[in-house]
DNA sequence: TTCATATAATTAACCAGTTAGTTAGATTGT
DNA sequence: ACAATCTAACTAACTGGTTAATTATATGAA
C-alpha cells in the first residue's frame, strides 16, 4: 500500500514488487556482510533472494548502487534509533548511557551490520571512496556533532573527565562494533558462543560499565 | 614495464631472490590492506613490486598462500613486540600499560595492518575461514591467555576492577585498531589529519588513559 | 461483461571484459 | 653447462551487466 493519493499511476503489475525489492536488499546485506564489497557475487544475491539476476538490475542501477542502498538501510536504521536520544533533554550522563545502550542494541539486533561497514572502510585505502564521503556527511557528521555537544555539556557540568571528541567517539564505536565483527574468531578461541543471548546481555552491561568508568569522574 | 635506461633497481634478472620475495610481500600487504582479500589484484601486486606476475607464483603457491604469508608477517611482528612484555616480571598495572603501549606503537608504525586483519574477519561470515583458525591458534590464543593471566593477577592484587577477559581483551583491541581503520573516514569529517605525528602522540596518551581509567580501581 | 491493449514485473540466455593461474622459454651468476 | 631466477604471452573460468522475450495485471472501449 504505497500508491499515494493524487495521480493514480497505472500499475500493470504482477507479483509484489516491494517484496522482491526487499528480498534483494536483505540478501544483499547478508552477501556484502559476508564477503565484502568486492567479494560479493551478484549471482549469489539473486539466488538467495529467489529472484533472477536481471531483476537486481531492474531495481538497482548496478552492484555499486545496490551496495549504496544497503548502506542507507543500515545507517538510516541506526540514525533513527540514536538521534532521538541525542536530541532528548536528558542530563549528559544519562543521555550518554542511553546513547550507548541504543547503539549497542541496534548492532546486537543486526550483528552483520558491522561487517557491511568494515567493507566500506576497506573500499579505498588512504583516500575516502565516493559514497564513504556521502555516508559520512549524511549520517556520521550529525551524530558526531550531537555527541560532541553532550561531551562538552558533561565536561562543563564537571560530570565527565576531559576527553577529546575525536578520541572518545571512535573509541566507543570501536568497543561496541569490534566485538561483533570479531565474534567468528572468538568463537574458535573460546568455548562460549559470543553471540548467545546471555553473553550479549553480559556484554552490554560490560560496555556500559567500561565506558562509564572511562568517562565519568 | 620499466625497462628504462640507467641503473634503476631492476629486480627480475637473477639478482637477489630475497629482495624480490620481500618486494612482493610488501606490495601484497599494501594491496590486501587497501582492497581486501577478494578485491586485491595479483596484477597490481606484481606491478607494485616491479616484478612479473608469474614470479608471484614462483614464490607463492597462489593468491591465498600469498595472503597467508602476509598474515604471518603482520602477526609475527605483533607477537614479537608484545609477548616479551607479557612474559616480563613487571607488576600487573605496569605490564598492562607496557602491553597497551607496545600494541599501539606497532599498529601506529604500520597503520595499514588493521585493514589486512579486517579483510580476514570478513573472509567468512558466521564460521571461521581455514587460516583464520590457524592465525587464532598460533597468534591470538597465546597472547590472549597471557593477557588473561595479567588480568587475574591484577584483580587478585586489588589493582584492577572486576572484568571478564572475554570482554576486556576485544574491547582494548577495538579501541586501538578502530581508530586507524576509520582514519580515512575521519579525515573527511574533521580538519585535522588523524594520522599526523602529533595527533598519533595525543591518541596514544588518550588510549592509555582511557583504558587505565576503565580498568584500574 | 468481454476483450484488446498497455505496461509493470520477471526471466533465460547471452556477452564482453576481467582475473587467477600456466607455459614455454629467456637470462644470469657460478 | 646448468640450475636458479625471471618474463612475455597465453588461457580457462568467472562475473557484472545486457537483451529480447514472456507473464500477469489493470484499464477502458464496445
Amino acid at each position: 500500500m504505497k500508491t499515494s493519493a493524487g495521480t493514480s499511476r497505472r500499475l500493470g503489475t504482477r507479483g509484489q514488487p516491494e517484496e522482491s525489492r526487499a528480498a534483494i536488499l536483505k540478501a544483499a546485506v547478508a552477501e556484502f556482510a559476508e564477503h565484502g564489497i568486492a567479494g560479493a557475487r551478484t549471482d549469489a544475491i539473486a539466488q538467495a533472494a529467489h529472484v533472477n539476476k536481471a531483476l537486481l538490475y531492474y531495481y538497482f542501477k548496478d552492484k555499486d548502487a545496490l551496495y549504496e542502498a544497503v548502506l542507507d538501510q543500515v545507517f538510516s536504521g541506526l540514525r533513527a534509533r540514536v538521534v532521538p536520544v541525542l536530541e532528548s533533554k536528558l542530563p549528559p550522563r544519562q543521555k550518554m548511557l542511553e546513547y550507548l545502550g541504543a547503539y549497542f542494541d541496534y548492532i546486537a539486533a543486526n550483528p552483520r551490520f558491522p561487517r557491511v561497514v568494515q567493507a566500506e572502510w576497506m573500499q579505498s585505502g588512504t583516500k575516502g571512496s565516493a559514497h564513504m564521503r556521502r555516508v559520512a556527511q549524511e549520517y556520521f557528521r550529525p551524530i558526531f556533532e550531537k555527541l560532541a555537544d553532550v561531551l562538552r555539556e558533561g565536561m562543563e557540568a564537571g560530570e565527565f573527565r576531559a576527553v577529546n571528541a575525536m578520541d572518545f567517539v571512535p573509541s566507543v564505536v570501536g568497543v561496541i562494533i569490534f566485538y561483533f565483527s570479531a565474534a567468528p574468531l572468538m568463537k574458535t578461541l573460546m568455548k562460549v558462543d559470543p553471540l548467545s543471548v546471555e553473553r550479549i546481555r553480559e556484554r552490554r552491561a560490560f560496555v556500559l560499565d567500561f565506558i562509564s568508568a572511562a568517562l565519568f569522574v
